[in-house]
RNA sequence: GAGGGCGUAGCUCAGUUGGCAGAGCAUCGGCCUUUUAAGCCGUUGGUCCUGGGUUCGAGUCCCAGCGCCCUCACCA
């Protein structure tokens, strides 16, 4: 789909009748008879609300049966015992029955749709209906004898989309469905915008993306699996402070961008009259905070990186960072998996069954990660030993990667070995959340070699469904051999880089300072909700993800 | 960056060999106090993504562009 339709408000020099789309016209027409009839159509606050969840717990049968075997003469002395409810909902079905109308009212509670659990018989016997209907919207009935006005004269002006708050006894239909028989009916607010068709409901992916906010009423499952990420990271939140981990919050607008090899975002600061770039990891900072005796940092993080977009990148994402002093890379991957598993718990809602589906996949959070070092996955992906330097070229040559630098020198074997581990990598199991654990030393420049194997780096990388999820280093603390590892790094890159790489000079005078040993982890949020949360764009995690403007 | 797919009413979608622009829902009018995507009768609504071209005639064929999706490439 392209145009984005014509219900966007016209400019105010064109806000001619005829601009108005004819839909829009007749909703401005229904807001005017509701005005005329004394009723503010944006409503007010409002209070004593329950949620559709609420309401319909509150439903008693007994009294329900009570009232229905009173029937339409109640006895003297009969009290009417059905619990009164009060709901705001936006309208998604409506039935004008002439005097009696019946809508289906929706909040963030309503939840998506479900396959019905089972089929009860019909109230004659003679055939079958659904349990429950389709979806998890909550009935209203507005009856002409019972509903004070100008409650019914409001009603008969509602469209489909306006939100309305209703206040009346919650009983059940004959067909037996859990409804609240409206006493009252107020307005919330109007809306002017034709809304999506009832039934096939909101597809178009790009007004999904673009107008979230349609999206989130018009599908339930869009509102359930972004609730569900604000409750993991609320989770993750309670995780990490009770193992006394401290939440930080540290520059966004850096004078240079560090932490991460990524093209940053430029801007300017033009009260002091310089450049400055957009972060791409908070890792510097907090490594600072752990040189000022902070023993254990987080940060929930949004990073900026200029790079491309796919289905698992989005130009601003989150990220946990976090450093634990006195801890290490093994430290680390402990944290990760119950990290891991505690949101696989949330999210399987107490099932003893920690297998989560992420599209084809059931992904296995129950078990122990699986833990598998660089060079055993070399091996066992490609059939020989990375050390084989021959095989290595060999095979580098037959896929067709270059074994030569541009300057034509032959490139490190250890270069090529990395070229080759992206083999590696595709055969790790999607379903089984790996950690890749211990890379070559010269790949890692900037993570504590190994005391008893100096060719090893004390890093890993969690891999889960098919993605990279975490990457997590023992942290070298030696200001020397950092400040080497830097100058090495800033002699090897282009030109083009060269513009925003440079030496952080106060980063290393912080590590004369002195840092205690620590483990260092930061874990892609985004991609994480991805597999808890079922969904195999990073988009549909994301609420507003980057489109392109229209 | 390369290849492929898609773009038609407010929404969801058809549209045959190039021959009057279609359906369902929504809207609007009428009937209806237990409906369940309510029903019945009637009604309105179009920049066929944009701009060129071929043709007597283009939603359809050709070229260019725009947007979205998919695959691949790039990506601490």
């Amino acid at each position: 789909m392209t145009h984005i339709p014509a219900n966007t408000p016209p400019a105010p020099e064109e806000s001619s009748e005829q601009s108005v789309h004819r839909l829009e016209a007749q909703r401005r027409a229904n807001r005017d008879a509701i005005a005329a009839l004394g009723i503010d159509p944006y409503g007010g606050r409002t209070v004593d609300l329950m949620t559709i969840v609420e309401a319909r717990s509150k439903f008693d049968e007994e009294a329900n049966a009570a009232h229905q075997a009173a029937g339409k003469a109640p006895p003297p002395g009969y009290v009417d015992r059905r619990p009164v409810v009060k709901v705001a909902g936006r309208i998604v079905l409506k039935r004008d029955g002439g005097k009696l109308m019946w809508m289906q009212i929706r909040d963030w509670t309503s939840g998506p749709k479900e396959a019905p659990e089972g089929l009860a018989p019909a109230s004659d016997g003679s055939a079958t209906r659904p349990l429950e209907p389709p979806a998890h919207d909550l009935q209203v009935a507005v009856s002409l004898a019972d509903v004070a006005a100008p409650g019914f004269d409001l009603s008969k002006s509602l469209d489909l989309g306006d939100v309305i708050i209703v206040t009346g006894p919650i009983m059940k239909t004959k067909a037996g469905e859990v409804t609240i028989w409206a006493s009252r009916v107020e307005m919330a607010c109007k809306s002017l915008a034709p809304p999506p068709e009832k039934w096939k409901g909101l597809h178009d992916v790009e007004i999904r993306y673009r107008r979230r906010y349609i999206d989130l009423y018009a599908n339930p499952e869009t509102m359930r699996a972004f609730m569900l990420r604000s409750r993991l990271a609320s989770l993750i939140r309670r995780f990490l402070e009770a193992r006394e981990f401290v939440e930080v919050e540290t520059p966004t607008l850096q004078v240079q961008a560090g932490g991460a090899a990524a093209k940053p975002f430029q801007t300017h600061l033009n009260a002091l009259g310089i450049d400055l770039f957009m972060r791409i990891a908070p890792e510097l900072y907090l490594k600072r905070l752990l040189v000022g005796g902070m023993p254990r940092v987080f940060e929930w993080s949004r990073n900026f990186r200029n790079e491309g977009m796919d289905k698992s990148h989005n130009p601003e994402f989150s990220m946990i960072e976090l450093y634990e002093a006195f801890g290490d890379y093994n430290t680390m991957m402990e944290l990760t998996e119950s990290l891991f598993r505690e949101c696989a718990k949330e999210v399987a809602g107490g099932a003893d069954d920690l297998r989560l589906p992420f599209g084809e996949w059931m992904i296995d959070f129950g078990s122990t990660f699986v833990r598998v070092t660089y060079g055993e996955l070399f091996e066992r992906a490609l059939g020989f030993p990375m050390t084989d330097a021959a095989r290595v070229v060999q095979e580098a040559k037959r896929r067709g990667l270059p074994v030569v630098s541009k300057t034509g020198t032959p490139l490190d074997p250890i270069l090529i070995v990395n070229e080759l581990f992206d083999v590696a990598e595709e055969s790790i199991d999607p379903s089984r959340p790996t950690f890749v654990l211990d890379y070559p030393a010269p790949l890692c420049p900037l993570t504590r070699p190994k005391k008893s194997n100096p060719s090893v780096a004390e890093r890993f990388e969690l891999f889960v469904g098919g993605m990279e999820m975490a990457n997590a280093y023992t942290e070298l603390n030696d200001p020397d051999i950092q400040e080497a590892k830097f100058r090495e790094q800033l002699a090897g890159i282009g030109e083009d880089e060269s513009t925003f790489r440079n030496f952080d000079e106060d980063f290393v005078y912080a590590l004369k300072v002195g840092m205690p040993p620590a483990g260092g982890l930061g874990i892609g949020i985004d991609r994480m909700m991805m597999v808890l949360l079922n969904q195999r764009t990073i988009r549909d995690v994301i609420l507003f993800p980057m489109m392109r403007p229209v």
